[in-house]
DNA sequence: GGCGTAATCAAACTTTCGATTGACCGGGCG
DNA sequence: CGCCCGGTCAATCGAAAGTTTGATTACGCC
């Protein structure tokens, strides 16, 4: 019907041969959809995506234990130019993801769950260069905005997220390439802004109102 | 090529769109395969699966929040007489997880990340009554056979519960009308048991290994 | 009736945590 | 431009947490 309007050019990214499968088969019944490219890894997804003209990437974000995680991969993509549109898919929506993904200048965060016509709208805003969020997850944003004073930060997140593995102050300062001083520091606020006064009581907090996976 | 042999019939039980759509992808290529009915929630597969002549159902264990889990599901499903061999298929291999299935009278279990060969390798391989499970849950079983005291008692799980709530030693003690040393020496016990050496790192792998609930 | 195990407690000791105070730098904002 | 905030670091000090050693009671088991 459409035989002269350019299809969107899809690149899948996910570690689940069974996850881009059925992408490929939610999507290419899209007559306006083309998914020309697959990525298992996140270090292959940016390879392709300069590699390939790409218009708008599908980026799961867990990939397997120990590999590039998919913000990096992200941010890897977005910053050249004339760069694809990055829609997020993943599993969960905690605020540490969240945060991670629109920071590497995801265009849009989906959830997993999400029915195939939500998908393929998001899909043609962000080739439209507009963002996409799932309603949940604009919730979550919203959230935040109104009490932004409770919000973590994401250096806060990412020091909480190593306390809640039950690393030490000097493990984590150690990891990060910080002084203890400073890991000390973000406790300091990380306790105050969940109003807690121990590191176990904080990862429960956070836990318990979606900040970090459990 | 095989026109006299019956195909296997499958049910997808899983609750995201994409992933059904996936896996009845990959094993729609299967001549021998015929997928009958798809799930989106566990109490619908435990419907079907009674109502269909179903062969082998393909069972997630995570649904959305607060619903029945695949366990659940499992375990009525392969309670009937003559009932489908359920093939768990999950996206982690947590102790708890796997023991919850295997209890359940899981035939087998997978993980999402498996080839596609593998999965029809193993929905085969339960459609014959036998039994499959993924190398890297075979060798999780294997650990806990192989360690069988690393079970906590049921005052330790107690104990470790109110650390996981962030309350300390003292809070402890006065909640369970002990005295402070008998709490330290419980999460001595404890430590030793996980193999850790901090609260907080015992109940993060007391977490991953399902021994507290989150 | 001894034997192992879980549960209870104690005291002394080391290490880590958490509180407090204060400081520097860089970037966003009115 | 001054101001606030996020991130970085330092020093100190008291309070928890964790280690070590050792002991008592009770229950189930062969």
């Amino acid at each position: 019907m459409t035989g002269d309007v350019p299809p969107i050019r899809l690149l899948l990214a996910d570690d689940h041969p069974v996850v881009r499968a059925g992408l490929r088969a939610v999507l290419d019944t899209e007559a306006d959809f083309r998914v020309v490219a697959e990525a298992e890894s996140a270090e292959r997804a940016v390879e392709l995506a300069a590699a390939e003209p790409v218009d708008v990437v599908l980026m799961d974000l867990q990939f397997g234990a120990g590999r590039m995680h998919g913000a990096e991969a992200t941010a890897a993509i977005s910053a050249r130019d004339g760069a694809p549109r990055v829609l997020v898919l993943t599993t969960y929506d905690t605020d540490a993801d969240i945060l991670a993904a629109v920071e590497a200048g995801a265009s849009g965060y989906l959830l997993k769950d999400a029915p195939p016509e939500e998908l393929a709208a998001a899909v043609r805003t962000a080739a439209a260069g507009q963002s996409a969020l799932a309603p949940a997850v604009a919730h979550r944003l919203m959230d935040r905005m109104r009490a932004p004073g409770e919000a973590l930060s994401r250096r806060e997140l990412e020091v909480l997220g190593l306390v809640a593995d039950g690393l030490s102050n000097l493990q984590i300062s150690k990891r990060l390439f910080l002084s203890q001083a400073t890991v000390k520091s973000h406790l300091v606020h990380i306790f105050a802004k969940l109003d807690v006064e121990s590191r176990t009581a904080a990862v429960s907090a956070a836990t318990a109102r979606g900040m970090l996976r459990r």
